[in-house]
DNA sequence: TAAAAGTATTTAGCATACTAATTATATTTG
DNA sequence: CAAATATAATTAGTATGCTAAATACTTTTA
């Protein structure tokens, strides 16, 4: 039956997710990187987006507040990212990269981007079109559907 | 650059993922189905495999056992499952589906896989097929990585 | 058969995802 | 302008994912 192959989809592409995220957080373990995969997409984000507020930075990163201010409370902590208050509303911080942030990002993202190499081996660029198709329109399905 | 495209398409995986799980969990909410969707996942396994051990399941949902120990137990908490002594190995338990748990999957089954089904709207046969291919592609290029 | 190695499960600890509620501040509106 | 509403960030609480270590038991091996 159909219906019971979406279940298994569903399944795969979670099972996927984690694996490829699991991959990358043993690479960047054994690099020492310091960061975890989440904090290098915020650390990146920031890299290449000043002064934005967590809220804006939880849009780009499609996380949500609370999770952001943990992981913004990490990178503070590590000296990577500073808040700054916002001259023109109390309520909100511009993030800052630090010196230090900076660097790191310089020096993690080679590397990176060969850590995420690794998954597309042996897939051609007709794929990885077909891949992003699929995943924006089943994104479009379901974030369509969540206001109703 | 062809490099910052795959950590791209790392991002929209996760992302992707991320949503579908959401998504039904927002559902399985609304209907008060009383478990969250991974605790389905495992619900609906041991309804199709009896006396599994915690391991075997583990390697069949793809959970690592911590994550499984923790989740057993609240269905345990639940009634929906027991912890059955293994007659020939004391270190380990087969799992049993309590009467409230097979009620509890027979009456969620249908209600689940409609919810599925929404994710691959506006998807045609060949899609899912190319999705399970490249997934699968994915998901081996790391596993075998793992090991070096 | 006693020691060593292996296995099943659990515990502890950290990070992330999500919901709901709280706090502080801004904006809108009657 | 005061009250109502909205927004930014945080806190609290639960669930999951992962690592490392502990416990209890089994199997292997010297």
């Amino acid at each position: 039956m159909t219906q019971e192959l979406f279940a298994r989809y569903s399944f795969l592409l979670d099972r996927t997710a984690r694996k490829v995220k699991q991959y990358a957080q043993h690479q960047f373990k054994s690099g020492e990187f310091d960061v975890t995969v989440d904090q290098w997409l915020v650390l990146k984000n920031l890299s290449e987006n000043e002064l934005l507020s967590q809220t804006e930075l939880a849009n780009l990163v499609f996380k949500d507040n609370p999770t952001l201010t943990r992981i913004i409370d990490l990178l503070c902590k590590k000296g990577y990212v500073d808040r700054v208050p916002h001259p023109l509303d109390r309520r909100s911080f511009q993030l800052h990269l630090t010196k230090s942030g900076i660097d790191k990002v310089n020096e993690l993202r080679p590397k990176i981007l060969e850590i995420r190499e690794k998954a597309w081996e042996n897939l051609t660029g007709k794929d990885f079109e077909e891949f992003k198709r699929i995943l924006d329109t089943i994104y479009q399905n379901l974030d369509n559907q969540e206001s109703e």
